[in-house]
DNA sequence: TTAAGTATGTTGTTATAACAACGGAAAATA
DNA sequence: TATTTTCCGTTGTTATAACAACATACTTAA
């Protein structure tokens, strides 16, 4: 059965095996259901109590601005899960739509299932309960280094706060894995004014770089 | 004891009473230490492995930039919580650090103490795993709201991204819980500039507002 | 090698928000 | 009520980044 195969990929079941992730479905009473192209998988305001683990296809994750107008914020591929934030709270509902891309085959776990233990209070189940906390922390981690990046006004602060969080501490020198259009995207700032940033900044002597290599140059 | 008067307030046990609290804590072998004002918690660079509950005092959050100054970014009070999205991640170092405002108690409960349940499999026990999860998960709501809010970067924008995540669903007039200024903080903007923003906006016949009430006219 | 295409840097203009400074209204206090 | 303080809106100036347009490498393919 191939949907074990991409299960056992998905983080939340890091260091499950396949028989055990099976007897775990049963377990959940986790329900696999189709879309096809197009299809609603959740709505704005849906109460929400079920992870949902793409099979195969793909969703998109549609927000809608107070005009109306629909933004897709996220897609989510084969072997991706969604809701994960939504189903672990209780009492808040859902801000977005999410849409399948594609023909789609969706595996839904009811939080709780999770989180509650069977009664054989078996080892593999912590194992799941440790990984999805671990997910949603890792999420809060990544969101956290994000609001750092972004608070700043100013672009060279925002530099700053990119090549700090990057750099590996006691290292000065280091490539960055982004492109100036892709580092300007994620910065949220426009390409040439970074480039132009970046130009006055080695200038400065502040910093030095060549393409994607970058240096912290502190105490000049 | 009044540690457990505080600690029955706190989050993380709401839905446990007392008596049982007690109980957790000598099975999750939970240690409470005192710091001095001023004594370090966690150290930039360390792995943590335990969540801190403040059960007197209080502590800071100190982020360190680039140039080596230092940042209060929060401040906790008793009966408040740390660490808790460090604690439950293996493999990433602390980013900040926790030191104390005042001659401070503090409870360490290790993480994994909480996700891997005791032999006894206790109901309670899993009560607290799906509380920490919810905290976290909740922190995660916030983390992406406020990122939806200072993410655009006119002002116009961002007020639009505040009054929608404010105002109920089917209701387009309500109260803000912020005055201006406090208003201008939360969106990284300056004061005169929203002032400015929001009466052209009134004008323009987009909104209207008297103090912090205000009312969302889409169609005009 | 030449040609085409892409990534990056540069310059000048414009829009926008920060900032400073002030005036008036409302609220709090005496 | 009188006085002080706080809150909010307004105006003008300035700094900054977006934007457009172009120049210059560097890459890739013909």
């Amino acid at each position: 059965m191939d949907d074990l195969k991409i299960l056992s990929t998905n983080p939340l079941f890091s260091n499950i095996s396949q028989n055990e992730i099976a007897l775990m479905l049963k377990c959940f009473k986790a329900v696999k259901t189709f879309f096809t192209k197009g299809e609603t998988i959740y709505n704005v305001g849906d109460k929400i109590s079920s992870i949902g683990i793409i099979l195969s296809g793909s969703v998109h994750i549609v927000k809608y601005d107070i005009w109306g107008n629909s933004h897709i914020i996220q897609r989510i591929d084969s072997g991706g899960f969604f809701a994960e934030t939504y189903a672990c709270q209780k009492n808040i509902t859902c801000l977005v739509d999410v849409i399948t891309a594609q023909d789609s085959e969706v595996l839904f776990i009811n939080a709780d299932k999770i989180i509650k233990n069977c009664p054989a209070c078996c080892s593999f189940h912590q194992t799941i309960a440790g990984n999805l906390l671990t997910i949603i922390a890792q999420k809060n981690f990544s969101l956290i280094k994000k609001i750092e990046l972004i608070t700043p006004k100013s672009l060279r602060e925002r530099v700053f706060a990119y090549l700090s969080q990057t750099k590996q501490p006691n290292e000065t020198s280091f490539d960055i894995p982004f492109d100036r259009q892709q580092l300007a995207d994620y910065l949220c700032v426009d390409r040439s004014a970074l480039s132009a940033e970046l130009s006055k900044m080695k200038k400065e002597g502040l910093i030095d770089y060549h393409k994607n290599h970058f240096e912290l140059k502190l105490h000049p």
